[in-house]
DNA sequence: AGCACGCCGACT
DNA sequence: GTCGGCGTGCTC
């Protein structure tokens, strides 16, 4: 400990233990905490966060340097705001900075240049010029549930948590908006809606700004431009915005005014980061709740087990809305055995004469294959040869390419989905020569030729990733659908959130039967809730309608809870198995993940991870049997990339143990500096 | 993570 | 002879 007059700790987002120790020269005044400075790191220099002031510092004092610059156009980061990032940091593991830094918008993170003058007021400016709504829509009448929930939320004062249970339909929507509007009127309040996808965001949008026709909303995702984004940022952070709307990464908005929150569809993966920190914005959006001592409300038609034990814990109060608004009816779901039956292009007969009928009434139809592609894979009938990626453990998927046409003269690619590589079909099997190459399986390009051939009438469209990466077409398609100037929808999980297709009476869910029986333990839970949420689309304005799943294992105990409609059966259900397998939420966990560039290299170090553990363990006087530590193991998806990648599961059914461990076993490992990469994940949902 | 330094293969 | 491959070391 040395003591040096002016010292600033200073938060970067550099993979360190972190905070670093500047001086403050004597020409500059000593920022506050919460500022942002200009720092040198090595040859480089940084935007950090004044993280603390301290008197003293451990660094080697000749070794420490000054602070080149204070950013201080606008006002420190808040200490409510720090208190968030300080107990992500803590939680996950990782230094502030880590945490801080990725949640400011670009231009607040970067060093600026010498010639862009003053951007924040330009920033200002741009989002206070934004229009405001003109058209007022009121409020409708909500049913005895709907107000009995938001009496419920509305009375709450200080830290409470909520879950809004109910099917699609529901109006949970509503609820919200209702709660929304009581807390606005205290006018230094701010609320803040998280939504799992960009795509959701402005429909949302919309309806929040007709029922507020006075505020201006903040937007916050990944997808706004970066000006664009900090202007919204600022607006949230000085209150010029109170009604944040926004996904995962909203969570570390700056909002001193906070007193609402609402997590939608809260059981959704996409609230995992998982690039970066891979935080949880729900569970952080429920920490940032009880921080700022304001109610928080999950909804979802099939919350997440973590969320549903929290319930039966008596830890989260339970509000239902036990029907669909405006009496529309829930979709009869039909289970269709596939094994039996003559599938013409993998459909039933029975899915195709509903479509035909549905074709005849003028109504809409819906065909669910969370499958992208043409097929899943090709292959050669003479020998066996698959199409493997060179640089992942996958097959690369058949696509027909851009702009081809269609059947035979159609052209293709062969594309791997986890690295990305992209090549042309050989022209004959790579092993053998064969020129008859077979696509094996089907995927919702290959669905759309099949429908368009069987309904060549019909206007078919569709809706996946690859379509969305056409400017605007997902869009297109969407306005067209709801329009009524569609027949058949294909589509993905894409297509399973948030819309409303008035015309729409029959899904047909084709073969989700790989999720069954997938290796990971969450796999069921989530094929449930996307099913439900596919389910919900149809019968949404009231017309008589159904769904149809094709299935091989028609005796499922997930199809018969969800013809019944039963998520808390089903969810009672799995409980209990997670209890009895000692699964999550009955333990926590967390995964140490490795990539080196041979198996070998990754297992050794995961061995030598191991070893340090155990150190870990006797030195903390920890019980023999608080942790559960299992062998190293290749990852599911074995290579990726051409990274070889394996895991170490760690688990405890005490989290206080767990983190304990972790924070020594860290540091630890950081002392092996082994040339692999390596990272820790606590909570993982993909093991 | 960047960005340097450093020591071995095919090229203007 | 060098341009550049990525191994490994450092950053308050």
């Amino acid at each position: 400990m040395t003591e040096v007059p002016r010292l600033a700790q200073v938060a970067l987002d550099v993979p360190l233990p972190g905070p670093f120790d500047y001086r403050v020269p004597d020409s500059m005044a000593m920022p506050a905490i919460g500022q942002r400075v200009v720092v040198p790191w090595g040859k480089r220099r940084l935007v950090g966060l004044v993280q603390a002031r301290p008197r003293a510092t451990e660094f080697a004092p000749e070794r420490i340097r000054p602070i080149l610059r204070i950013l201080d156009e606008m006002p420190a980061l808040p200490a409510s705001w720090w208190q968030l990032v300080e107990f992500a940091a803590a939680y996950y593991h990782r230094s502030a900075g880590e945490i801080a830094l990725p949640a400011l918008p670009k231009p607040l993170r970067t060093v600026p240049g010498s010639r862009s003058r003053d951007p924040v007021s330009r920033w200002r400016k741009r989002f206070d010029a934004q229009p405001r709504s003109t058209a007022l829509r009121p409020t409708p009448r909500l049913t005895d549930a709907q107000r009995q929930a938001l009496e419920a939320i509305a009375d709450a004062r200080g830290f409470a948590p909520f879950v809004l249970h109910g099917a699609t339909g529901s109006g949970k929507t509503e609820v919200y908006l209702g709660w929304f509007t009581r807390v606005l009127q205290d006018p230094g309040a701010q609320v803040l809606l998280l939504v799992p996808e960009i795509a959701l965001t402005p429909a949302l949008v919309a309806l929040v700004s007709t029922r507020f026709p006075q505020e201006r909303i903040c937007v916050m995702h990944s997808g706004l431009p970066d000006a664009l984004r900090a202007a919204h940022w600022l607006a949230a952070f000085e209150q010029r915005a109170r009604i944040v709307v926004g996904t995962r990464l909203a969570v570390l908005t700056p909002l001193p005014g906070l007193a609402a929150i609402v997590v939608d569809e809260e059981h959704d993966p996409s609230y995992k980061q998982q690039e970066g920190v891979h935080y949880s914005a729900r569970d952080l959006a429920v920490t940032l709740a009880s921080q700022r001592r304001v109610p928080v409300v999950l909804g979802s038609a099939t919350p997440s087990l973590e969320t549903w034990n929290a319930v039966r814990r008596g830890r989260y109060r339970l509000l239902g809305l036990p029907e669909r608004i405006e009496g529309a009816p829930l979709p009869k779901v039909h289970v269709i055995g596939t094994r039996q039956l003559n599938l013409r292009h993998g459909l039933a007969p029975a899915a195709i004469e509903a479509i035909a009928a549905r074709l005849q009434r003028g109504e809409q139809s819906l065909v669910f294959l969370n499958r992208r592609g043409f097929a899943p894979v090709l292959c050669c009938p003479a020998c066996g040869w698959l199409s493997r990626c060179d640089d992942c453990t996958a097959y690369r998927v058949l696509h027909r390419a851009r702009g081809a046409g269609v059947g035979p003269a159609a052209h293709f690619r062969l594309i791997c989905h986890h690295c990305g590589r992209d090549a042309r079909v050989p022209r004959g099997c790579p092993d053998c020569g064969n020129v008859d190459l077979q696509p094996l399986g089907r995927g919702t390009q290959r669905l759309e030729d099949a429908l368009k051939e069987l309904f060549p009438e019909a206007r078919i469209a569709r809706v996946d990733r690859d379509i969305a990466r056409r400017r605007g077409e997902t869009e297109r398609v969407l306005t067209a659908a709801h329009a009524g100037e569609l027949d058949i929808l294909i589509g993905t999980q894409m297509l399973a959130k948030g819309h409303d297709f008035r015309r729409l009476s029959l899904v047909v869910v084709v073969d989700p039967d790989a999720a069954l029986f997938a290796a990971d333990f969450r796999a069921p839970e989530r094929l449930f809730a996307t099913l439900m949420q596919v389910a919900g689309r149809a019968g949404r304005s009231g017309i008589a309608s159904e769904v149809l799943l094709q299935t091989r294992y028609v005796d499922h105990p997930l199809f018969a809870a969800l013809a019944a409609h039963d998520y808390e059966g089903f969810a009672a259900r799995l409980l209990a198995d997670r209890r009895q397998a000692g699964l999550p939420p009955f333990v926590h966990q967390a995964l140490l993940r490795v990539e080196a560039r041979t198996l070998d290299a990754a297992l050794e170090f995961l061995k030598a991870a191991v070893a340090e553990s155990d150190v870990c363990t006797r030195q903390l006087n920890l019980p023999q049997d608080v942790l559960t530590r299992y062998d190293p193991v290749p990852m599911p998806l074995m290579r990726k990339a051409g990274q070889e990648r394996a895991q170490l599961l760690i688990e405890s059914g005490s989290r206080p143990a767990l983190h304990r461990h972790l924070e020594s076993w860290i540091t630890r490992l950081r002392l092996l500096k082994p040339a692999v990469r390596w990272q820790l994940e606590v909570d993982p949902i993909e093991i």
